[in-house]
DNA sequence: TTGGAAAGTCAACAAGGCTGACATAAAATC
DNA sequence: GATTTTATGTCAGCCTTGTTGACTTTCCAA
C-alpha cells in the first residue's frame, strides 16, 4: 500500500491536496465506476435491457407509487428518454402504471412480482461486490467513502440522495 | 449527519453490512458520479467534443506516448468506438499520432499544446470539484475514499489504476 | 517467407441521451 | 361556465458513443 498523501501530509485535519492527490482520485472514480456497472450490465445483455432500466427498477423499488415527474428529477434524464425505458418496462409487465387518484395527469409507478424479482436480481449482484469492497476496505473506510461521495453531489442531487437515504 | 451503521454496529473492524447500508453506497455511487463528471461535460457541450474526448485526452496526458492499443486496455472500449474520437482530436491538432521507432506498426499518442491546454482546462474542473469535497470530508474520509473505490474495481481494472498510479 | 499482431477503415446497428411538436387533464383566469 | 395556461405524458426523429463484422495495410518475428 503506497502512501495516501493525506495523511502522510502529517496534518491530522490539514489536507495536503497535491494534484497528483486529486488524480488519483479522479481515476479511481473513473475505473471503480466501470466494476460498479459491471455485474447488472452483464445480467442486463441478453435481455432486452439496458443499464437505463436497471436505474428505473431501483428507483420504482425504493420508492413505489412514485411519479413519474419525480422519477424524471431523481434520473436526471429528460421525459423522452425515460419514457422510451418505461415504456418497455410497462408493455413486459415489470412496472405497473396507475392512474393518480387525486390528480390525474400523474402515474404512480409501482413494481409488479416479476419487476420486483430483476430487481433483486440486479440489485443482489451489486451488492455481492459493494459488500465485497466494504469488507476489504473496514468499517473506517466506508464511512469515508460515504462522506466523500456526498460532498461531491451537485446540491440538487445531494438533497435527492439525503431524503432517500434517511427515508422509513 | 445520519448514523453510518458501519461504525453503529459497536464492532471496531467488525461490519455490520445490512442491505439499506450497501443501498445507500450504491445510491451515493450513483448520484455522486455525475457530479464527478457533470464540470467536464458542462465545458464540452458546444465544443464538437463528449466525454470520451475528455476520457482520451486525460490518458494521453497522463502517459504521452502511449499507444493505441494501451490506450485502448485503458478505456475498455472497442478500437472502432475510439477510432472515431481518436480521429476528431488528432484532425483537430489536439493529438499527435507518432509512428514508432521500434515497431513501426505502433501509434504513439501525445497531447499538442491546444490538446494539452484543454486538457487542462477539463482536469482543473474536476479537481476544484474533487478539492471541494476533499476538503469537506477530511484526510480520514479521503483516505477510506480511495480504498473501498480500489477494492470495488475488477482485477484486471485494478491492476491498471494501480501501475497509473504509482507511476513516477 | 509466411503467420500473426497492430493499426486503421467502412458499414451497420443499438442504447440511451437530446429537442421539438403535440395531446390531454387539471387548474387558473376571464 | 368557457377559455386560457400549466403540468404531465407521448410520439417522432436526431446525436453520441458504444457494439460486431469484414477487410486492408504494415511490418515484426519465427
Amino acid at each position: 500500500m503506497a502512501e495516501t498523501g493525506a495523511n502522510a501530509a502529517g496534518g491530522e485535519g490539514l489536507l495536503f491536496l497535491t494534484d497528483e492527490q486529486l488524480r488519483k482520485g479522479i481515476e479511481a472514480m473513473f475505473f471503480a465506476y466501470r466494476g460498479f456497472t459491471a455485474d447488472p450490465d452483464r445480467i442486463l445483455e441478453g435481455m432486452d435491457y439496458g443499464r437505463a432500466h436497471h436505474r428505473a427498477l431501483h428507483f420504482v423499488h425504493r420508492q413505489p407509487g412514485l411519479t413519474v415527474s419525480t422519477l424524471l428529477a431523481v434520473l436526471g434524464v429528460t421525459k423522452q428518454s425515460l419514457n422510451r425505458v418505461l415504456r418497455t418496462l410497462i408493455d413486459d409487465g415489470l412496472v405497473e402504471s396507475r392512474i393518480g387518484r387525486k390528480d390525474k395527469r400523474e402515474r404512480h409507478l409501482y413494481l409488479t412480482d416479476k419487476g420486483g424479482a430483476l430487481e433483486r436480481e440486479l440489485s443482489e449482484a451489486q451488492r455481492v461486490r459493494m459488500r465485497a469492497a466494504y469488507r476489504a476496505a473496514g468499517p473506517q473506510a466506508v464511512a469515508g467513502f460515504r462522506q466523500v461521495l456526498e460532498a461531491m453531489m451537485d446540491p440538487d442531487l445531494r438533497r435527492q440522495y439525503l431524503m432517500l437515504r434517511d427515508r422509513a
